[in-house]
DNA sequence: GTGACATATAAGTCTGACTTTTTATGGCTG
DNA sequence: CAGCCATAAAAAGTCAGACTTATATGTCAC
């Protein structure tokens, strides 16, 4: 899915990432660029170059005669792409899912207002063939196709609206419904009503109805939120 | 306001990233790091640092016997502050500024909700204080006080949210505050009825009114949007 | 106690040599 | 002429070592 092992600096990045943003070193830990260069058996160079990665995510802080400082949760990047999957593949994986979750809940329903005003023919042509593929895999057990339908239309939502910042949260939505899928709970086909309302955002938009694909798509995305209440009380 | 030369690789940064992002170097264009060292008269270390955080911003990617090619705009870490930044001091800076505006207008709204679930005692006094701040500061071109209540007080809707992703928009939001102060125009006191609904706003969270202060919040967002409409049709 | 000064420490910088990967090239063969 | 493989070249990537600079901290005089 991600870029693995783009050279040396990469791969210290695979296992010091992780280990930051599970909070392995709590906030005010101090680390030595010299110690991790031999723990990890690189030189100072490439480890150098993964720190100065690291603090422009935000989540360390360099400073002669101290060392590289871990920086408080708040103050990190949480947007980083890296950052997002980094967290997700850790602990506080459900507190992340829910904050994304809530997170797609303000920001999709204006995103598919938006979409509905300003979608080419094309774009509701495919959104249109997303939904439509939704229903043709949502019983069965075909969730693997069901998912990669889900995340198109959801993707067109975010591009069609012209927004480039809702269009930059498309791998985002990816991520929260691939791991709802996969990792948690959904062993049974999806909820017949939920695949409706998309097919009918599809309509909405096909008609440049923005409200009512604004409306809908609230619904959705509330409906997510209190599945995952239900899962993750 | 940010973390200005912080180092050598800093420095490069500060002039390379705003060239990047103002798009003086099209979409596939090749760098070399070796030139780029000596443009910029510093080492190959330091280049290949500043080469790595553009890289970890997803503005350029580095390939082996290529060299440095600047990637789409569609691809870049739009969210990260330090491109936020760039691109608000650079030539695309009126649609920036719709584009974070109508982020405003999805996210706002909803961590007001929040806020009014979840705000302490504590955080609703603040806000009120705030919201009194800017009534004191809304006539009389005292508009510098103005916006640093205005600022807070948004800050605060965001971080009493609860949401982390929500609580990060903070300095995004503050930024296009001052910018509006301050670049655009708003020569004249704020209007008194956006200043009566930041009131109203303070009010409902008080009250643990929820849905009053979503619609409320969403007023003051709408609002923002209908006068950057006017400013920059 | 307060202030000036010395010292140690860890990041920061530079340089040069070497390695690795990937692309282009050019000649060879069918 | 087309297709293929060996070769070379180019640029990033890696490493090691020496040197510089900022700064936290401890020491000493007052």
């Amino acid at each position: 899915m991600s870029t693995p092992g783009r050279g040396l600096h990469g791969r210290v990045l695979d296992t010091l990432g992780p280990a930051i943003t599970a909070g392995e070193y709590p906030p005010g830990s101090v680390l030595r660029t010299d110690e991790l260069a031999q723990q990890f058996d690189v030189s100072r160079s490439v480890m150098r170059e993964a720190v100065r990665v690291l603090e422009s995510m935000h989540l360390v802080a360099s400073r002669r005669r101290v060392g590289v400082t871990v920086r408080p949760k708040h103050e990190w990047n949480v947007y980083d792409p890296q950052v997002i999957r980094w967290r997700l593949a850790g602990a506080d994986r459900p507190h992340q899912l829910r904050s994304l979750t809530v997170l797609r809940s303000a920001i999709e329903p204006v995103a598919a207002g938006l979409t509905a005003r300003n979608a080419t023919a094309e774009q509701c042509a495919e959104l249109t063939e997303c939904a439509l593929g939704m229903v043709a895999n949502s019983r069965g057990h075909k969730l693997d196709q069901y998912l990669i339908h889900d995340i198109a239309f959801h993707r067109i939502i975010l591009t069609a609206s012209g927004n480039e910042m809702f269009a930059r949260l498309g791998d985002v939505v990816a991520e929260v419904l691939a791991g709802r899928t996969h990792h948690d709970v959904m062993f049974a086909d999806p909820d017949p009503p939920a695949v409706t309302l998309h097919v009918r955002v599809a309509e909405a938009v096909r008609a440049g109805d923005s409200a009512r694909a604004e409306e809908l798509t609230r619904e959705i995305t509330v409906g997510a939120l209190q599945e995952l209440d239900i899962l993750v009380p």
